[in-house]
RNA sequence: GGUGGGGUGGCUGAGCGGUUGAAAGCGGCAGUCUUGAAAACUGUUGCGGGGAGUUCUCCCCGCCCUGGGUUCGAAUCCCAGCCCCACCGCCA
C-alpha cells in the first residue's frame, strides 16, 4: 500500500496514477475520512493526557492513604468520553484500511502512460525458426507423441487442467531443475521451497488481497488460499521482520505449482498450456535496498532472459504500460517466447519492481547501518521462468517434420543425455 | 482430535490492578584502557503516530500475540480467537 502521508501530501499525484490506471476510486472522500480522523485523534489524545495525569494523582493519593473518592468520579466522564472517540475513531480506521488496501501502486515515470496498446518492446531476441513443412501446434505434437493426456486431466480434475507423461513429465522435472541449477549456482539466489498454501495474511502482504480473491483457489474451511505464484509465500518470508542492512540484498528462487481460477477468462486460450489453472513456476524474489531496486530489476529481468537464451528460444522484452501494469507493481517487464506452431507470442515471464508497496503492506523493513533507523526495503519478482507456456515454445519450436521434438541442448543431461522424444 | 502449560523489547527472562515502556542477563552501539584485538570497566540501546521546533533536541498519545470486556486506572482481571510447547490419539 501507499504511505498516507504521501497520499496527503501528494493528492494530485496520486490521482493522477489511478488516472494513468484507468481506476476510479474516490481520492477525495478518502482524504476527507483521513482527515476526519486526525481530527478525532487530536482530541481523544488531549482527552488520555488528562487521564494519565489524573492517574498519577490518584495514584499518588492513594499511597499518602488520602481520599481520592472526588478525582475518581470527576473522570468516570473523561473516560466515558474518551471511549465514545474511540469507538468512532474504529469506525473511521476500518473505512480507511478498506479504502487504502484498493489503492494500487503509483506506476514508475519510465513507463508509457495508456492500455496495453501502448507496451513497449524493448529488445528481441533469437531467430523465429524456419520451416519447410507447416509446424504443429503444442496440442498436436503432445497428443501425437503421449506425452501430454488433455482428456484424462478433464476427466480426473476438470478442464484447463495438464496430465504430463512419460517424457512429458521428464522433461517439466528437467526445465524446473534446470531453471533452479541456473539461478541458485550462476546468479546467486537462493533455493526455497514454501508451502503452496498460504494463510489470509500473506495474500494481503503481497496484494493479491482483497482485489483479487475470486481469482484464488480458496479453502473455506480454514481460510487458507492456493498459491497463485511463489511470489506470495516467499515474499512473507520476512513478513513483520527487521533485518540487518548488511543482509541485503537478499535473492530467493523456488518452484512451486501454481493456481489460479483464470474466473472470467472463458473462451480464451481454452486448448493446451496456455491458460491452465495449474501450472508450474521457478520464481525469483528480492529483498533489496530502496536505491538499489531499479537496477536491482534490471538484473532480475537478465536472469530470467538467460533461461530463455540458453534454451534457444526467441523471445521479446516488454515495458508494460500503466493499465497493464499489475496492482503492486510500480514497474514491470514481460518475457515473451515465440511459439512456431501456434504463431504466437507467449508471456512466460513477468519481472516487477514493487517499491515499497508490498513490504509497507507485509511490514518488511531494514535497520540501516550508519543511523540504525528502520525503513522499508523493496520488493521484486520476477518469473524465471513459467513451465506451462515454455514447454509449449520447446515443443513447437524445436518439432521436427515427423513430429518428434528435439531436445534442447542444455536438457539433455537432466535427461540421461536424451536427445530426442519421439 | 484430546489434555495440560505458555505467548513480555534483537534474544533469554522478571513483573500478575496505580511513576513499569517495562527488572536482570545476553546481544548491539559508543567511550576508557591497548601498537591493534580480546578481556575488563563506563555509558547508551524498542516500534508506530502526532506536535513544537529544525538537522539537534523537547513534549504528547498508542503499543507487553490479536480482538472485545471489567475499572477512575490493565502487561497484570474476565471472554473469544490465533499461535507455540509437552504428552496422548491418529497418520504419509
Amino acid at each position: 500500500m501507499l504511505d498516507i502521508k504521501f497520499i496527503r501530501e501528494n493528492p494530485e499525484l496520486v490521482k493522477q496514477a489511478l488516472k494513468n490506471r484507468n481506476l476510479k476510486l474516490d481520492l477525495d472522500a478518502f482524504i476527507k475520512l483521513d482527515s476526519q480522523r486526525r481530527e478525532i485523534l487530536g482530541k481523544l489524545e488531549d482527552l488520555r493526557a488528562k487521564r494519565n495525569k489524573a492517574n498519577d494523582e490518584i495514584s499518588a493519593l492513594l499511597k499518602e492513604k488520602k481520599d481520592a473518592k472526588d478525582k475518581i468520579g470527576s473522570m468516570k466522564a473523561v473516560s466515558a468520553e474518551i471511549n465514545q472517540l474511540e469507538n468512532e475513531l474504529k469506525e473511521i480506521d476500518v473505512q480507511l484500511d478498506k479504502i487504502i488496501l484498493t489503492i494500487p501502486n503509483i506506476p514508475h515515470l519510465s513507463i508509457p502512460v495508456g492500455d496495453p496498446t501502448q507496451n513497449t518492446v524493448m529488445r528481441s531476441w533469437g531467430e523465429k525458426r524456419t520451416f519447410n513443412f507447416k509446424p504443429q501446434t503444442h496440442i498436436d505434437l503432445a497428443q501425437n507423441l503421449d506425452i501430454i493426456d488433455f482428456n484424462r486431466a478433464t476427466k480426473i480434475t476438470g478442464s484447463n487442467f495438464i496430465l504430463y507423461k512419460g517424457w512429458g513429465a521428464k522433461l517439466e522435472r528437467a526445465l524446473i531443475n534446470f531453471m533452479l541449477d541456473l539461478h541458485t549456482s550462476k546468479h546467486g539466489y537462493t533455493e526455497i521451497f514454501p508451502p503452496f498454501l498460504v494463510n489470509r495474511a500473506s495474500m494481503l502482504g503481497t496484494g493479491q488481497l482483497p482485489k483479487l480473491e475470486e481469482d484464488m483457489y480458496k479453502l473455506k474451511d480454514d481460510d487458507l488460499f492456493l498459491i497463485p505464484t511463489a511470489e506470495v509465500p516467499v515474499t512473507n518470508i520476512f513478513r513483520d521482520e527487521i533485518l540487518d542492512e548488511t543482509k541485503l540484498p537478499v535473492y530467493y528462487t523456488a518452484y512451486t505449482a501454481c493456481f489460479r481460477r483464470e474466473a472470467g477468462t472463458y473462451g480464451k486460450d481454452t486448448r493446451g498450456l496456455i491458460r491452465v489453472h495449474q501450472f508450474d513456476k521457478v520464481e525469483m524474489v528480492k529483498f533489496v535496498k530502496p536505491e538499489d531496486s531499479y537496477t536491482e530489476l534490471e538484473k532480475l529481468v537478465a536472469n530470467a532472459e538467460e533461461v530463455l537464451q540458453i534454451l534457444d528460444i526467441p523471445y521479446r522484452v516488454l515495458m508494460l504500460a500503466t493499465q497493464d501494469l499489475s496492482f503492486s507493481a510500480a514497474k514491470c517487464y514481460d518475457l515473451e517466447a515465440y511459439a512456431s506452431g501456434l504463431d504466437k507470442w507467449l508471456e512466460v515471464s513477468s519481472c516487477s519492481n514493487f517499491e515499497s508497496f508490498q513490504a509497507r503492506r507485509a511490514n518488511i523493513r531494514f535497520r540501516k547501518k550508519e543511523d540504525r533507523k528502520v525503513d522499508f526495503v523493496h520488493t521484486l519478482n520476477g518469473s524465471g521462468i513459467a513451465l506451462a507456456r515454455t514447454m509449449a515454445a520447446i515443443l513447437e519450436n524445436y518439432q521436427q517434420e515427423d513430429g518428434s521434438i528435439l531436445i534442447p541442448k542444455a536438457l539433455r543431461g537432466y535427461l540421461d543425455g536424451k536427445d530426442r522424444i519421439s
